[in-house]
DNA sequence: CCGATCTAATTGATGCGTCAACTAAAGGGG
DNA sequence: CCCCTTTAGTTGACGCATCAATTAGATCGG
């Protein structure tokens, strides 16, 4: 059960790695400075305002708000401050439990993530599907799932 | 020239997309957490003692760094002030050019890179090359080729 | 040699993200 | 009813990233 297992990457696998690393890194940042210049909202905004247009009420408690996104509460705490500041959600208070809140989407939210919304799926097309294509969008599928299950099963490959 | 061009994406293809990038945020968050833990390093600063390690006489100019790991200049002066403060690295004067700085690889950010560096290679190894396996390791250099071509040439796939 | 301009590098402001610490109400036995 | 634990949410400190502005030396045309 010991040994010389795992031994290091060589330089070619290593290469691939950062490659792969470095091209998602710049699609995602191509991606959310497109984001900010059409419409003024970070991914973190984006994400936060999906979530808002599709709930009950367009309101959300905190907590249900953060696990839908995958945030911790912090995050989202400090994320919701900054985005009141500028009018995209406002809280209020919460008639079922006193110590919590709730985050209702605003007019101007719904309003900047409707202006949002359409130029930013265009990018994902253009960067992403259009260039892919049918056959290396069903690789990138399969890419995905192998890669999140590749964390949390160290033994599956054992011989 | 003009029309109806560019659909949205379908619901599929959003579907992976979002899968996609999900995933590889991830992983690299994955990867950047065990650095921490291992070895007190962010990503960031293994860049920068990587390109130092590799440097002739462990020292470059700021400038050069910069362009080597693809960094702006600003953002390697404030990573360079935080890892000045902890001890791995120092600033130097540079003899050619007097405004100018160098940036050099103290025993301290050798040692600190030294014994991260074993481990990250194979936790890259663990969490992405191991995973995959030979054949999904091909499809995803492919995948970054394609994605990388993707942002420049947006009239490759017109028919 | 002098002034216009370019370049190296830093700084300050601000947003984003994580962690640990905190506040306060809810729930659940006794 | 009271205490104890759990849960909701916020806060403060700090590191990281970008942008715009700044400082100061290099460089070049005259």
């Amino acid at each position: 059960m010991e040994g010389p297992r795992k031994a290091l990457p060589s330089t070619e696998e290593l290469r691939i790695w950062r490659d792969f690393i470095e091209t998602t890194e710049a699609l995602r940042s191509e991606l959310a400075s497109r984001l900010q210049s059409e419409s003024s909202l970070s991914p973190g905004d984006y994400a936060v305002l999906l979530a808002l247009r599709e709930a009950e009420g367009r309101r959300l408690r905190p907590s249900v708000l953060a696990s839908r996104i995958g945030w911790q509460r912090s995050r989202l705490s400090h994320h919701l401050r900054r985005m009141e500041r500028r009018g995209l959600v406002r809280r209020a208070e919460c008639a079922a439990d006193s110590r919590g809140a709730e985050v209702v989407l605003t007019g101007e939210g719904a309003e900047a993530f409707r202006r949002a919304s359409l130029p930013h799926l265009r990018a994902v097309r253009e960067l992403f599907v259009d260039p892919l294509g049918p056959a290396q969008l069903i690789a990138a599928e399969q890419l995905a799932t192998t890669l999140r299950a590749g964390g949390g099963n160290h033994q599956a490959e054992a011989l």
